[in-house]
DNA sequence: TGTACATCAGTGAACGCGCGTTCACTGATGTAC
DNA sequence: TGTACATCAGTGAACGCGCGTTCACTGATGTAC
């Protein structure tokens, strides 16, 4: 038995870690083996060792923005963020909405920098992506009282994520600060979370 | 002077119309020029005749949404839309929302089918999907009354968009309808616009 | 009116390149004895 | 303990294919006379 038994899996993950960066920078179509292996440290040839073909690759980083620790203030994991009280659930929009989230593409909520490839993606992508979606929503409800709650959870989080697509998108950084302050706004004034 | 002189242009824009649709079906990347150039009637090589490169067509193609004969009710192109009045205006957002755009992906606002590409794309590209942005917001702020109009426009754009982005993303009908549905209240909610 | 001509939109074969994938090979490792 | 061996993760050259782009050519057209 040459290698030791975990070392393989350490190898995969650090493939899927490797193209769970990159597919978030470029996007499936824009993405070679080739960079995925090299970032990875490794060589093209050795991919087929770990995996199939590029589509499941691509599925597994996907699912691996499910298990990651999270971006701060999402890190504090022994925090029910489901019931975090109206200071917390500021910090986490503050931070959803930040300057920094709409740089930090490698690092990014799948749900903004994937949505395209989702939508033409296969039904693993799509279910990857929608276990992402109902945590974000089930934060939103969790902290928000009143009646209509769900509703209104959605409508916060559609609009979060529209605000951070339009940011990334627009070449204009006034512009994409107004969508972002005005998201951030307008979720403050609707739930009341602001300081 | 051989052909008439709209003969080129005529061709030009059926090459726009056909690239617009495929590019909001598939993408940026899994487009060829082939495919463009075969919905159009046409065969590869005559594209450089039209244009320099793929990137170039890709920015005509998101631009060409804005002078569209647009989908009902944007149809009525005599009809000021960012002075349409609230019911015009409702029937603008319900459009906007409705299930029948989340399936017409061919004929969809580039702004729900392409924000990735347009993030990943060069200037030209984001300067194109600016211009479509911009005419939104101003709808949404024409049709606006009392304070802080433009922030609120901002976010009702953000917030119908993001709920179109997603509700194409999600393999389940029913959270793409709850994501609509509770996107059209939100929007009716804060603008008054509600019948 | 008819005919020769110049123009140029459109054709389709070809080119070069890069990518996903394959495959014969290498060499690091744990095991057997 | 030391050595020969079997395994298989990883290598890198090569293959086949498709795509963006180029280019020599075609043929439909309006004009000149």
């Amino acid at each position: 038995m040459p290698y030791s038994p975990e070392h393989k899996q350490k190898t995969r993950e650090r493939i899927v870690e490797s193209a769970r960066r990159l597919f978030n920078r470029k996007g499936f179509a824009e993405v070679t083996i080739d960079e995925i292996m090299a970032e990875a440290g490794l060589t093209r040839g050795g991919f087929y060792k770990h995996f199939a073909t590029k589509e499941e690759l691509y599925a597994d980083a996907v699912r691996q923005f499910l298990c990651l620790s999270r971006p701060e203030p999402w890190q504090a994991a022994h925090v029910d963020l489901c019931a975090a009280g109206p200071t917390l659930a500021r910090m986490i929009v503050d931070a959803y909405l930040s300057r920094e989230h709409v740089d930090d593409i490698d690092g990014s909520c799948p749900l903004v920098a994937l949505p395209s490839d989702a939508a033409r993606g296969n039904g693993t992508v799509k279910a990857a992506f929608r276990e992402v979606l109902e945590m974000m929503v089930a934060v939103f409800q969790g902290n928000l009282a009143g009646p209509a709650s769900r509703d209104r959870a959605l409508a916060l989080t559609a609009l979060c994520i529209g605000a951070m697509v339009i940011a990334r998108a627009v070449d204009e950084g006034g512009l994409a600060d107004a969508f972002r302050g005005a998201a951030r706004d307008h979720v403050m004034a609707t739930t009341g979370w602001a300081a």
